[in-house]
DNA sequence: CTATGGCACGGATT
DNA sequence: AATCCGTGCCATAG
């Protein structure tokens, strides 16, 4: 299979090759814009609903891994398997994990955090993993673009659970945040006011004539309604005065607050990997999601169309035809690559994935390309920009895979989380030791910087270690 | 005198 | 070829 991979690969023109490489470097998110930027000037490219099984090529009808492949599998072998869906909004992130562990809360320069605060006391505990889940789920606008049936599948609560929370969220200080759009926006902002003629006029022409509101027709709405021009011109009025349809920019004020984007926090994985359910000990689930939910393919009515069709006007079909069939097959050769990439690496860092940090193996780029038969810039690309979503809802980028020093970073973190007495560096070495990690003393100093650690002298108590500089 | 951080060097990695 | 990483040496703060 490897030798086919990369034979393929190679006799590929280089146009090929170098598109490969173009889309391999891409997430999930960039290559979506450039999979619809194909599209649109591409007719002869499809995106089709059929789930086919990477390996054997089946058409498969259920969701989940292709049962004839699965089947072969060896016990206890990770499911890797490509996805036909884009990757399910966000999940959770470090940032949140932290603020729920009840740590010690940063200052609320966030708004998804302040948000959370304020509603800490509402919320039964698995409430607020679920309001967190939600609040890093918002767009840039602060809308939620996921229906709530799909945030009830994706943290696996009661749909009115989380129509309750998105509930507070939406009531709270930038009130209308977590809405579908900016009408809904507005409409809960509203519920904030007390009714009377215009507020009611308001919620009446934000229901049902939102589109003439957008035209300012107040005639029209006026005659929909039944009512004076003058008493429109007043609810809209009121709704321009009160109201912000888009209330993540009205918390940030007009100074837009350059949103700081801290590198550590991943939204939007472009791979999954999950615990089977009814079987923690056995095979981890991997799930490489397509950048848009579908499989691309070249239009093969388009094809038979142009074969019949006469030379001249088949000529710019068949430069589409080529365009779209040379894309397809780079985006099969960028999965390729991602699963065998994802293969070994959950195959060879099950532990890490479950257990955490400690257990991570180092393992090189290189060796990796030296296994799967590519050149390791190729891996370089694979791991690149990729965001990862661990079975306990961390999403970590996929280079954190190839950090030579985790592990051992985390168990100084542990020695020091457990000591009574500051160690100094030279002692912390000594220990490391005796665990079969040998280190210099000058790079366990080193790895405290990285970590945030302190120097021994300065932390007497228990100084917990803060985040990353 | 001891524990650390700065600088810089060589080897590995990308 | 460029960059990253672990380390040794040395100055310095405590």
């Amino acid at each position: 299979m490897l030798q086919i991979q990369d034979q393929s690969l190679r006799t590929l023109p280089t146009a090929h090759l170098a598109q490969t490489m173009s889309l391999l470097v891409l997430g999930n998110a960039e290559l979506r814009e450039r999979v619809m930027q194909e599209m649109s000037g591409n007719p002869a490219l499809e995106l089709v609903d059929e789930r086919v099984c990477p390996s054997c090529h089946r058409i498969l009808k259920h969701n989940g891994p292709c049962p004839a492949c699965s089947r072969s599998r060896q016990e206890n072998e990770p499911i890797v398997f490509l996805s036909p869906r884009e990757s399910s909004r966000n999940i959770r992130n470090d940032a949140f994990e932290e603020f729920l562990a009840d740590q010690e809360p940063a200052a609320p320069e966030n708004l998804a955090l302040s948000v959370l605060e304020q509603l800490a006391a509402d919320l039964k505990p698995d409430e607020r993993k679920l309001a967190a889940y939600i609040l890093s789920s918002l767009d840039d606008n602060g809308f939620l673009q996921d229906p709530p049936v799909y945030i009830a599948r994706a943290t696996r609560s009661a749909p009115a659970v989380v129509q309750h929370v998105l509930d507070l969220i939406s009531h709270s200080d930038p009130a209308g945040l977590a809405t579908s759009g900016p009408r809904e926006a507005l409409l809960v902002q509203l519920d904030i006011y007390p009714e009377n003629k215009t507020t009611i006029l308001a919620r009446q022409i934000l229901q049902d004539a939102f589109d003439l509101l957008s035209r300012r027709d107040n005639d029209c709405i006026a005659k929909k309604f039944d009512t004076s021009v003058s008493a429109v011109r007043k609810a809209l009025a009121f709704i321009h005065d009160n109201l912000t349809p888009y209330p993540m920019s009205a918390y940030w004020g007009s100074g837009r607050t350059p949103s700081t984007p801290d590198p550590n926090v991943f939204h939007n994985p472009d791979i999954l990997i999950t615990r089977n359910p009814v079987d923690p000990d056995g095979p981890l689930i991997v799930e490489i999601f397509a950048a848009v939910s579908g499989w691309l393919r070249v239009n093969p009515l388009f094809k038979k169309v142009q074969s019949k069709n006469n030379q001249e006007t088949s000529e710019e079909w068949s430069r589409h035809l080529d365009r779209a069939s040379l894309f397809v097959k780079c985006l099969q050769q960028r999965n390729n690559t991602m699963r065998q990439l994802m293969e070994i690496l959950v195959r060879e860092q099950r532990k890490f994935i479950i257990a955490g940090d400690r257990e991570l193996i180092p393992i090189t780029r290189a060796s990796l390309a030296e296994r799967i038969g590519v050149h390791e810039s190729t891996i370089s690309r694979a791991v690149a920009n990729k965001a990862i979503g661990l079975p306990d809802g961390r999403i970590i980028s996929l280079s954190r895979f190839f950090d030579r020093s985790l592990s051992i970073r985390d168990r100084i973190k542990e020695i020091v989380r457990n000591e009574n007495k500051p160690f100094t560096d030279e002692q912390i070495a000594a220990l490391l030791k005796t665990e079969k990690i040998q280190v210099a003393r000058r790079t366990v100093a080193k790895y405290r910087a990285i970590e945030g650690i302190l120097p021994a002298r300065m932390r007497h108590k228990r100084a917990v270690a803060g985040m990353r500089g």
